[in-house]
DNA sequence: CTCCTTTAGGAAACCGCTTACCTCAATTAT
DNA sequence: ATAATTGAGGTAAGCGGTTTCCTAAAGGAG
């Protein structure tokens, strides 16, 4: 491997010329002398080394991505948009799966710390599933050794990060139901989720600006996984007066309430209407495909690059970017009268 | 940030005492000293610079896995496992998304010998989608600069790889279809499969033998895309004698066959058996529930660390693990008896 | 009481690159 | 004509570790 002193001394210059012409630093050069060392480092195939830049410079332009789950449509798809973004933008990108471990994640800051990573976007894992809080002392640590961070996917207090207005889809979600002509409408949470009471809250609302109010029954909790949803759902309507329509906080969920719902002999959307959180190609792909609240995944992306940029060009402030959900319809919901 | 020469300092000792005491290297050291430098090495909250350690070592303890997608359940579940194994280890793990990018897919390779990543975890693209060749030139280089390679996802000369035995693997789905029954199977191959001959040959291998016979009107192909699934399928089974059973190469244009099917207003496994290449959660999730040819995602990646570990402690030789795939039944075949 | 090993630790070169500070000649300004 | 700039490049001190030699004392063998 060819280095800088190697072009140096074929060139007959200084390692700090040629650093110079490599770098194309603003310092003034000789057309004659950058030519010639160019023609030099391309002859010796020279290729810096990222390593010896890092530590002489002290910034590595490299970003972690630090997300839950891999395996997770809405990551990976946040992931790509970022990880475009910031090649545009000079910057390598580790991803970082946490898998939800709460100590995973902390070896994981650990040692983004010792590679002197420029900056993560960092999705923080629940302590607990039960419970909505992280660990904000990887926050905290990361920023106390000057590193730029980007939360998203729930409420943080003390840095940048992307807020989804989930209240908001929530609350969409439920008034299209009631403008469908549904008046018992179930939701099922998820026990994991970040921002788990803001849907509730959003559901409610909606609720009760209709004057339909808000019935305690109607309301349980899974785990985000496929047989939560199908057993919340089977709950729901097995009830005396089941709901007409469900919302679910995630889509591997409302998959489950349709199984439910096909266990039940119910026909979606004719017997009952379902609307998801989450957009994916599982949403599309099952039989009826499903109406969603589809959080913009783009935007989510391209934010937190913004928030991170700004950072890394010296603005302290802690910014905080607020998105909104959108609706999309498919085939599973439907108007309740048709009901039988 | 506190360095090796704090440490030294305030102990009273060398630099070289505080390597080898962090390092545990084969060095006498007097227990007391140790212990006094671990202490300080707390007390000031010591983290060693892992730039610092990869510049002076030549070892970045990195390895990167570049894959062709981070969307597609085939990659992200074999990264999963990977990564898990890797950390095991001791190595981190730089996960890069090549999007069957070839340029996207040469910047990583420079990217990374530059980061001085110790190996390489590697699934070519392929250069046109048409063809089945890979940019050999990518995994010379990395080779060239001291990198460890090991490449799957097709065939490849002088690297270890991992070899899945899709040719068996189509062999038996057709064995299978034959022995429910069937003696009309569809076949929708896939583009740009890295895999394709081999299928194919599986394909026909299982029906020459069983005395059916090869007919090439049955055989199509398709860009793995769920739409492409359709239109192949429904090119088939609007032939004069239409398949009873159809044979995809990946689950996404099978669940793009399901789809026609309905379309046919065909009842699938009634009317028409499917059976998919690769397993994930879409073809559980599907109604029916597609049988799939199912790989060995937790053994190829664990396959793929060993390969790479051996390189690492030196061994040279260019070794190919060959894995077999799997039939996972599920609903959505059966017999062609059955057919009005 | 020597001579050889061990044990414990230090000095400093090196990894490849950046950059602050210099130098010196050629211009330009006054 | 002299001082002040500017252009072009060099010197060398880091960045934070690792590692190869060394040294010196202590222990053991003969």
């Amino acid at each position: 491997m060819a280095t800088i002193y190697d072009i140096a001394k074929k060139a007959g210059v200084s390692t700090a010329t040629v650093s110079r012409v490599i770098n194309g630093v603003n310092h003034p050069i000789k057309e004659e002398t950058r030519q010639r060392i160019l023609q030099i480092a391309q002859e010796l195939n020279y290729r810096p080394n990222a390593i010896a830049k890092s530590l002489a410079g002290g910034k590595s332009h490299t970003i972690a991505l630090l997300i839950p789950s891999i395996t997770n449509d809405f990551y990976t798809q946040i992931c790509e948009v970022i990880e475009e973004k910031l090649e545009e933008k000079g910057y390598h990108t580790y991803l970082c799966n946490t898998r939800r471990n709460v100590e995973k994640e902390s070896r994981y800051v650990e040692s983004l710390i010792a590679r002197q990573v420029d900056g993560v976007i960092f999705s923080p894992t629940r302590v607990k599933p039960q419970d909505n809080q992280v660990n904000l002392d990887n926050i905290d640590k990361l920023r106390k050794n000057g590193i730029a961070v980007v939360a998203f996917g729930s409420q943080f207090k003390g840095v940048s990060q992307i807020y989804i207005n989930t209240y908001k889809g929530a609350f969409d979600a439920t008034r299209y139901l009631i403008s469908l002509g549904h008046k018992r409408i179930g939701f099922i949470d998820g026990l994991s989720a970040g921002t788990r009471k803001s849907r509730r809250r959003g559901y409610i609302k909606a609720l009760e600006e209709s004057g339909i109010g808000f019935d305690p029954w109607l309301v349980t909790a899974g785990n985000l996984q496929m047989e939560d949803g199908y057993a919340c759902a089977y709950k729901l309507l097995s009830l005396e007066n089941p709901p007409t329509a469900i919302l679910a906080a995630n889509n591997l969920m409302a998959i489950g309430v349709l199984k439910a719902a096909r266990d039940k002999g119910l026909n979606v959307p004719g017997n009952l209407s379902v609307i998801g959180f989450d957009d994916s190609l599982l949403s599309k792909v099952v039989d009826p495909s499903l109406t969603v609240i589809k959080q913009p995944l783009k935007e989510i992306g391209e934010a937190a690059v913004n928030l991170l940029m700004n950072q890394l060009e010296g603005n302290q402030k802690h910014e905080t970017i607020q998105l909104e959900t959108r609706i999309v319809r498919r085939q599973s919901c439907g108007n309740p009268k048709e009901r039988g």
